[in-house]
DNA sequence: GCCATTTGTTGACATATCGCACGAATTGGC
DNA sequence: GCCAATTCGTGCGATATGTCAACAAATGGC
């Protein structure tokens, strides 16, 4: 089923920055020939998943369905969201839960109280692992051999002036983390953004998610988060790791 | 590259009621032969789409980059975020954006005030066309035959006792909202939820997208929605078109 | 306007896949 | 604990696919 794959690289290759692409641009970035990339882009758009106006190809919304259908395929969303609502709106800042997919975190859930961000999240949307609390709590749970191969693969580029970028310095955040049964940032993946998140554990006591809470640095200095936030953040760690028994 | 599309078929059969799949009720489900299936399902839990624990398959976060890799590749969502945002908040209600896919339409950014809705909608959400505000404004920027079509296909289920199922019905209702430019809905896709749409025009006049405000049945009766929402939506209706100019 | 370069398309061959059928393993009922 | 009924895994032949190369068309520089 080798077809298959090269046709999920195909999709992958859409990105913000390349919404149209051609045949050979496809080909160059899957590394497969052009023609077997023609062919792929011709058989999504066949089955909808693709529009071609004779030169460029676009992904159409269908494509959508791939990605939702696994968003629905998780129970964690529909169970925590309610919970996120009444935690963010009693402290009065967001809230976010996200599991780790590779190097990046991925949102499931998410309360918006203010817009901290300049970018949208929402559920599905991504955020490398290394510069944010909940990837960092994520990482925590994987055994440190891992955690150094997965920091190895992605790029680990500065987001701010204070993102950290030296493997050895992350991996001590992360050791931390673990010890601590927390993770704090302050502004690494965004300057004026300070966040503080904890492991979210099934009922073998398996890490599964993290949850959050991201407040502006101007509103509170990074070192005041645990004492802010830490007993509401273990109160809904607590009552998921209950909820999360018959998972 | 007929494996691409029964691998698709294969991802698209994992929904919330079946998280979890056999091989064999996946085969059933795509009409594809076991073996094939089979081979599909490995190929998926090899390249990390899926997982596999000898008996059940169940597919991973990583199958969320196909979706929001198309989500990324549409400048909408980004455009008309924070102008629904500032829209929402000044009218005190929910607003959003969707586009057409089918049957159904899907929304691609949000701004919630209140949780009238039961369900909770995010982008990537879908909802049927034929019962939603926004997909009546969609599906009245088609050709009739198309639109009678598109109803065809999809189930015109009734999702609370006032939704219309009979085909000509709707069909009356799309023929007014083109008429009429905008589209009213009370209380057919959930009990309580009221809703007006307008469509998004690009600057060749196309409808690419609806925009509606909802609100609670109990706050306002559907019949005060034009008077109340439309100078707004048509307000913002217009600032759109103009920014899609360059689109 | 011409030539060099890149891109899109098509055909042929080697190869991997699909669907079928069969045996092994598992499940469930009694 | 046994038997019936599914379900799972796997060869095999026919078929369709991927790769490669050559050709046609388009692009772009000068």
């Amino acid at each position: 089923m080798i077809g298959l794959a090269k046709g999920l690289a195909v999709i992958e290759t859409f990105t913000a920055e390349t919404p149209r692409q051609s045949i050979t641009e496809v080909a160059r970035r899957t590394g497969l020939d052009r023609a077997t990339a023609r062919r792929c882009l011709l058989t999504l758009a066949h089955h909808g998943y693709a529009e071609y106006d004779g030169k460029y190809f676009t992904l159409t919304p269908r494509v959508l369905r791939l990605g939702t259908a696994c968003l629905a395929t998780m129970p964690l969303p529909q169970l925590v969201q309610p919970l996120l609502d009444a935690l963010s709106e009693r402290i009065g800042q967001s809230s976010s839960v996200s599991i780790l997919d590779a190097d990046e975190i991925v949102y499931v859930a998410r309360a918006a109280q203010r817009k901290v961000f300049s970018i949208a999240l929402m559920p599905g949307s991504r955020l490398p692992a290394y510069c944010t609390s909940m990837g960092r709590v994520l990482l925590a749970a994987l055994p440190a051999q891992q955690v150094r191969e997965r920091l190895a693969r992605g790029d680990l580029a500065p987001r701010t002036p204070r993102t950290l970028t030296d493997i050895d310095a992350i991996m001590l955040e992360v050791d931390r983390a673990r010890t601590q049964g927390f993770a704090v940032i302050d502004q690494e993946v965004e300057c004026g953004l300070c966040s503080i998140a904890v492991p979210v554990h099934n009922a073998h006591g398996q890490t599964v998610a993290a949850l959050n809470v991201g407040v502006s640095a101007f509103d509170m200095p990074a070192r005041d988060l645990p004492v802010a936030f830490l007993p509401a953040l273990n109160q809904l760690q607590a009552r998921l790791a209950g909820m999360l028994r018959c998972l």
